[in-house]
RNA sequence: GGUGGAGUGGCCGAGAGGCGAGGCAACGGCCUGCAAAGCCGUGUACACGGGUUCGAAUCCCGUCUCCACCUCCA
């Protein structure tokens, strides 16, 4: 089966297939860099990640762009309470944003454009817009008519007529439903030139400009959270098509994360930084919590759940790193049905159940001292959590997530010695002196277990 | 008012007319000096009320509850 993916603009699974034949072509609306990111803002980019490695995958080359907004009203207005520039507070949140990505093993993007370094592009495409009849200016702002393009709401299913009313037409508007392609400039802040007038860009002028800049008038993928469907991603296809662009073929849109029932987000105050969590769980649990529900699925947000997640992540790494100490573990193939499961839309919930039952069948081949078996399970195993982005053994991963090599080092001299103690005292049936000595390891959080090739040490985590 | 989504076992979380996804937790067994890990076994859940069907969590009708978007938002 080929890869099929879900279309918001024809609310029904679409086979795949790329504009250029060989290589996906993908825009994602990136963070606009006001603030710290949230397990939400990066939930979406984690679940166009594992995309990204499916295509990668599947033998296609991938383009990934992935924009900064970097100058809008919040922006702006943070800067100002802070008394920064608000370009230093764009840049140190744009930093912030692109850690947490790093850190939870995201790819890079192909490019990560920043709005302000495309105004060039956006003036011409004004100028198009204004040219053909669908955009006009006034005192200075520009706007985009929406009566003008026959096709207005047909991405998101809203009825223009139906379409709440903002306020009366201020200034030049001529229907409140129009928006603003660029706004005249303020007194205080940053502005650029155009023909219009001195100003600073709107929101979805930006994507519009930069997505077709990069990869062409007509591209793939075009990604974001569903609460960009309206009015974001509509205005952008009204912008690009308008013009003449075919735009975007795929529109895929990710759900929330939620807490006690409501999104997450800044303005409720109930959000969880990436850098807090990371301070609890490693970055691959972290990872695994957020990439294994389906990515249209709302994530109810809950401690006990990111805790679950980790045992489970914790229980592929054990069964990879028992297999590891069998034998070379490379990476394999991946299994049929793990196949099945991500060309069905992203079914990483199915992909999991896989990879799980992967695991049991190595760890029973094991078990059972077929250790040929098992390293071939093994190495299905690795496969499938390189596409997701959690392959315990990959060079990423394989230090437990962060751990310093010379403290780990270290510390198993030190815990060696403890080890050799015990098993010492257990040769010699000294059982209480054995666990005393297995107890103090415990105290100190370290786990140890006896496998077939003697004591095996891991620190416990959170 | 318009548009879209959700209510599944102790918990997380899939599925979408018939075969009990998967994980976490729990309990029993095997293994172990004891553990841990692992493996085997144990769960008849699908908001509520009707209906269609040989058969419904899945389809239809009705009801309730919740969430999101229509203003900035991943």
């Amino acid at each position: 089966m080929a890869l099929h993916l879900f279309d918001t603009a024809t609310r029904a699974p679409r086979e795949f297939v790329p504009v250029r034949s060989g290589t996906a072509s993908i825009y994602l609306c990136g963070a606009t860099v006001q603030g710290v990111p949230h397990i939400g803002h990066v939930r979406g980019v984690l679940n166009y990640d594992v995309l990204r490695r499916w295509l990668l995958h599947s033998g296609l080359d991938v383009l990934l762009v992935r924009n900064v907004t970097d100058i809008d009203d919040k922006i702006l207005t943070k800067a100002a309470e802070a008394g920064r520039p608000w370009w230093e507070w764009a840049t140190t949140h744009e930093r912030a944003f692109e850690k947490a990505y790093d850190d939870l093993g995201c790819l890079p993007p192909s490019v990560n454009p920043r709005a302000t370094g495309h105004i060039t592009q956006m003036i011409t495409l004004m100028q198009r817009l204004i040219d053909s009849g669908h955009a006009y200016a006034a005192d200075g702002d520009v706007y985009f008519s929406v009566k003008s393009f026959d096709g207005y709401g047909k991405l998101s299913g809203q009825q223009l007529d139906e379409v709440q009313q903002g306020e009366t037409p201020t200034r030049g508007k001529r229907d409140s439903r129009d928006f603003t392609l660029w706004k005249s400039a303020k007194p205080g802040e940053p502005s650029w030139p155009t023909p219009w007038g001195n100003g600073r860009p709107g929101w979805h002028l930006e994507c519009s400009a930069m997505s077709t800049n990069y990869l062409g008038p007509e591209f793939d993928i075009h990604g974001g959270g569903v609460d960009l469907v309206f009015p974001h991603h509509e205005n952008e296809r009204a912008q690009s098509n308008a013009v003449g662009d075919p735009f975007a073929r795929y529109w895929l849109h990710n759900a929330w994360v939620t807490m006690s029932g409501e999104k997450m987000s800044k303005s409720l105050g109930n959000t969880v930084s990436i850098p807090a969590m990371l301070e609890r769980y490693r970055a691959p649990e972290l990872r695994y919590y957020l990439v294994q529900p389906h990515y249209r699925s709302t994530v109810e947000y809950s401690d006990g759940a990111v805790a679950e997640a980790a045992q489970g992540y914790r229980r592929i790494e054990a069964f990879l790193r028992r297999a590891a100490a069998a034998g070379e573990v490379l990476a394999g193939a991946v299994q049929p049905d793990f196949a099945t499961a991500l060309d069905d839309d992203l079914a990483t919930p199915a992909a999991f159940a896989v990879v799980h039952n992967t695991v049991r069948d190595g760890n029973a081949a094991l078990d059972a001292g077929d250790t040929s078996k098992a390293l071939e399970l093994a190495s299905s195993v690795r496969a499938m959590t390189d596409v997701l982005g959690i392959d315990p053994l990959s060079d990423r991963w394989a230090d437990g997530g962060g751990s310093e090599t010379p403290v780990r080092e270290a510390l198993d001299e030190l815990v060696q010695g403890l080890l050799a103690e015990r098993q010492e005292a257990r040769a010699a049936k000294d059982f209480a002196r054995a666990d005393a000595a297995r107890d103090r390891l415990t105290q100190a959080g370290i786990v140890v277990e006896d496998t077939p090739n003697g004591p095996q040490w891991t620190v416990r985590n959170s």
